[in-house]
DNA sequence: AAAGATAAGTTAAACGGTTAACAAAACTTT
DNA sequence: AAAGTTTTGTTAACCGTTTAACTTATCTTT
């Protein structure tokens, strides 16, 4: 079973193999006579082109690099997932590209995501959430296609930026929770001193807040880890503060876990307490009650991702370098 | 900024290409003196060897894809999750192996996956899930190892097999019903026609019903889509037969659908209705009530795939071709 | 000290494509 | 009909590595 190589078909269609190059990349360089004789050799012999030679010659691997963040207790897994798929989808389009996913550990060893790229020739890449500094510096020295997917700080690198409209966002949850009448609304979200996208979500909710002239009260911000219990754990406290009548959280786990507690505690939701989540799921539609929550089009972001991928690497021009993702409100049983 | 090329240190370093070449592979065929000199110019000049020249000369890619189906309606999606979580940790002992995925049609066209393979030099496959048969035979023309993950059917294709204890893991379940007193058991399952993973946890279920002399019935069998909408509608049907006082679902995102639909109608869990599934995750500890489940060690799964297809590679065969992963009942509010 | 064996390299052809530079044939133009 | 263009190819070098076959130097053995 030896492989059929382009010098094969050249033979059989008596032309040399820069003819059967030719053709088979659509270099209009010959008749058409010749051309269809070719592609039947082709077709009869059933040949493949070898992507390694392809790439070796061109410098063009057909490989886009997908770089997330080591995962940390199941966290965001979800999410990612999502992204992936709408990756995916977007990429069917593009037969020739494949995606290939690497995790960077934080505060772990960059140089080997630099010797990644080099090594595979990848033509693109796609980092999902915020990496340090000198790691994206590292990369932006190779000169490809940078996109980052929830990230903000274009001031950093050199690249094209995806997120949602975090701050609008926001507001417009807490603002729904208030026109639901509610008066006391609690934040639950991550680090903010280290993400700008909660520190976003945070400003969203700041800015409601003082809009309707409601209390904004340091102890009603509870900064937590992305998990469930991390949620869980907030909502403990929460109760403890006896005139909080809502929540409001960045990440949806939190939430998910914080429903537990709740109805372990028999509180009536939504008439006692509120919850909205920034982040929207098939199964929040499932949860006891149903979660109200910012729908982020998760997976319009990652079709998104690869579009202005190709479109950089097709040097198009078509997309501007920032990308906002509209959101939206999906009221369920929680509010 | 030029790329370091095999040459550029064989010139700085003195010697013939082939000798860095022999150096940098570990064939020792200098001396220590000669090796030293290399990889001191290796170092100095930061060269990064180049995978498509490599594979070109080799064929080995270092490459492992990974297939798995069209995600439909986001099912499946966490459990595909964290068996692709599992593998990339287990990879990373294997640092110069990278996993390409790709997705495949239910009844698409299965040439493309072949061509996939082929076209870029994939050194083994590892298949999540069930396949038509021809594409199965398709790949195994190409004789690079084959793994397949959730599946049986060892006479199809000559690959190795990795599942869990199904049969067992269902019984299991089941009995847990029985000994917390339930006597007329639901089984929700996914289409026992095509899937062998269902058939068998059917299997499973059968034998643990006839043993404990319960009654096997029909009409208390619901093969549904295996989905979250799939286990509310089937827990709607469950609620009209009065007598059904436990269900134990083959797929867990059922049992998260159901919890809906039961907590809607003020159902009393566990006292009217005992629920157990197939299938644990992080998210089921919070659930309300929390669920029941038959853990089956999904990272796990995915590490030893990886694990068992560097064997084959390596032509160590040190693992068999078939390998169960036990199960454990992870107990909690539902039963 | 000669012959044989081993160690330490080197040479050059492959792997399977692309592409710049060149050439011949077939048209246009004047 | 000669000169210039365009069409339709071909030749050969190159991409960066591996590796079989060969060579030369060094070490053993007798």
């Amino acid at each position: 079973m030896k492989k059929i190589t382009i010098r094969d078909i050249a033979k059989v269609a008596g032309v040399s193999v820069a003819t059967v190059s030719n053709v088979l990349n659509g270099v209009d360089k010959c008749k058409v006579e010749t051309r269809d004789r070719v592609m039947k050799v082709v077709d009869e012999l059933g040949y493949r082109p070898n992507i390694s030679a392809k790439t070796l010659a061109t410098k063009r691997s057909g490989l886009i690099g997908l770089v997330v963040h080591e995962n940390d207790e199941g966290h965001y897994l979800s999410h990612m997932n999502i992204l992936i798929n709408g990756m995916n989808s977007a990429n069917r389009k593009f037969e020739n590209y494949d995606l290939i996913i690497t995790e960077v550990f934080r505060g772990g060893n960059n140089e080997f995501l630099h010797d990644w790229i080099v090594k595979r020739d990848l033509e693109g890449i796609i980092f999902i959430g915020d990496y340090e500094e000198n790691l994206l510096k590292n990369v932006e020295k190779l000169r490809i296609p940078m996109i980052m997917v929830d990230n903000y700080g274009e001031e950093i690198v050199n690249a094209s930026y995806i997120h949602s409209e975090d701050t609008l966002g926001s507001y417009m949850a807490v603002e729904h929770l208030i026109e639901k009448g509610y008066k006391n609304i609690a934040l639950v979200c991550g680090d903010l001193e280290s993400n700008e996208v909660h520190r976003r979500r945070f400003y969203g909710y700041k800015a409601a807040i003082e809009e309707y002239g409601l209390k904004l009260a340091e102890e009603n911000i509870f900064q937590t880890r992305e998990t469930f219990s991390g949620g869980y754990e907030a909502a403990k406290k929460i109760l403890a503060h006896k005139d909080i009548d809502a929540m409001f959280f960045t990440y949806s786990e939190g939430a998910f876990g914080a429903l537990k507690c709740l109805n372990k505690r028999d509180k009536k939701i939504p008439e006692e307490l509120g919850i909205i989540s920034f982040g929207n799921m098939d199964a929040w539609e499932y949860t006891t009650p149903s979660l109200t929550s910012v729908d982020q089009q998760i997976g319009y972001k990652g079709k998104l991702a690869i579009e202005m991928m190709m479109d950089k690497i097709n040097k198009k021009g078509k997309y501007s370098r920032e990308a906002s993702i509209p959101i939206k409100i999906i009221e369920r049983e929680t509010t």
